[in-house]
DNA sequence: ATAATTCCGAGTAAATAGGTAGGAATTACG
DNA sequence: CGTAATTCCTACCTATTTACTCGGAATTAT
């Protein structure tokens, strides 16, 4: 349950290019591997299948760059998502393009209804997340960052047990 | 984010396993093989795997087999995955043996956040569902498909909207 | 004209997935 | 006691996928 390199790299140009979006500035493929340190020619082909599904517009020559053609709120985690990985579906039973019968074990199969639930909640985090709550909540994170700083509180590593799933 | 065939086999063993625990039989991993229609080798593996974390009990020789070493609602499906995949972490840096500091754009990072959400969800999931649960769930589909039956109705794949996630 | 950029498709090395194969150890059963 | 059924162990193999690189054409501001 890995998440790609593609989702991965592809989703932190996408944060990148929400960050510029407002000021209308085109951002280069060469300036987004830069900041987030990405292996240039391999991001150009990522944000290439973005262009061409539609999350992003590209001006080419010289000054040219891309942006987002809508915006950060427009745009869900989910949909990058899709687009560089493909639908999200633990195993083939439980994808849009399955064909009822293609598994002969489907009646009598004690393992799909789990593996419907883990993809009903990846979609639920997945494609209620906008590029712009992750500029938010990235936002907040370093607000409280100052916070923290300014009251002198010894830091140990608060993130230990921020996601605390038990 | 699919599952390998190493948990999805692997589970599906265990839900046999689970189905006959009461009995008290063992079953050999031929019959798992056959039963769920798995190779035979391969599965062989994996349940070794399962019997070497503690999960299964292996008993050799002439109508040996392997039963489940707690009960069902003692086992979630959690900690058959752990065994088989490895922890659950779609980035690396969501692991539980993740450095501080090892990436060095972990400060500054706008994704790490949608990716410890997906984490938990998932967890949520896996490590609050048993393999009773997935046994008890089977039966209601059953049951559910008897009444459907005896009530003539026409079936169309009412497995359509089961998991709505829109 | 030139330099910076997008756009496009082919190629490739390493890792991973998904197995197979062979044999030693153990044990019920005739 | 011998044999067949089983677990147990480890090495090997092969196809696919992943994560890239490379070369070059098209476009455009300066």
């Amino acid at each position: 349950m890995k998440v790609s390199t593609r989702v991965h790299y592809g989703l932190r140009a996408m944060t990148e290019l929400a960050r510029s979006y407002r000021s209308e500035r085109l951002l280069s493929i060469s300036e987004i591997a830069r900041s987030e340190d990405l292996p240039l020619a391999y991001l150009e082909q990522l944000v290439g299948e973005l262009r061409r599904a539609g999350l992003v517009e590209g001006t080419r020559g010289v000054r040219g760059g891309y942006r987002l053609s809508r915006g950060p709120e427009a745009i869900t985690v989910g949909d990058v998502y899709r687009i560089l990985e493909g639908e999200v579906a633990p195993v083939d039973c439980t994808a849009e393009d399955y064909l009822p019968g293609a598994c002969t074990r489907e009646t009598v199969c004690m393992s799909r209804s789990i593996w419907s639930r883990v993809q009903a909640a990846i979609l639920g985090v997945l494609d209620s997340t906008t590029l712009d709550d992750l500029l938010v909540s990235d936002a907040l994170q370093h607000a409280a960052g100052q916070f923290i700083a300014l009251d002198a509180v010894p830091v140990t590593h608060p993130r230990k047990g921020e996601f605390a799933h038990a």
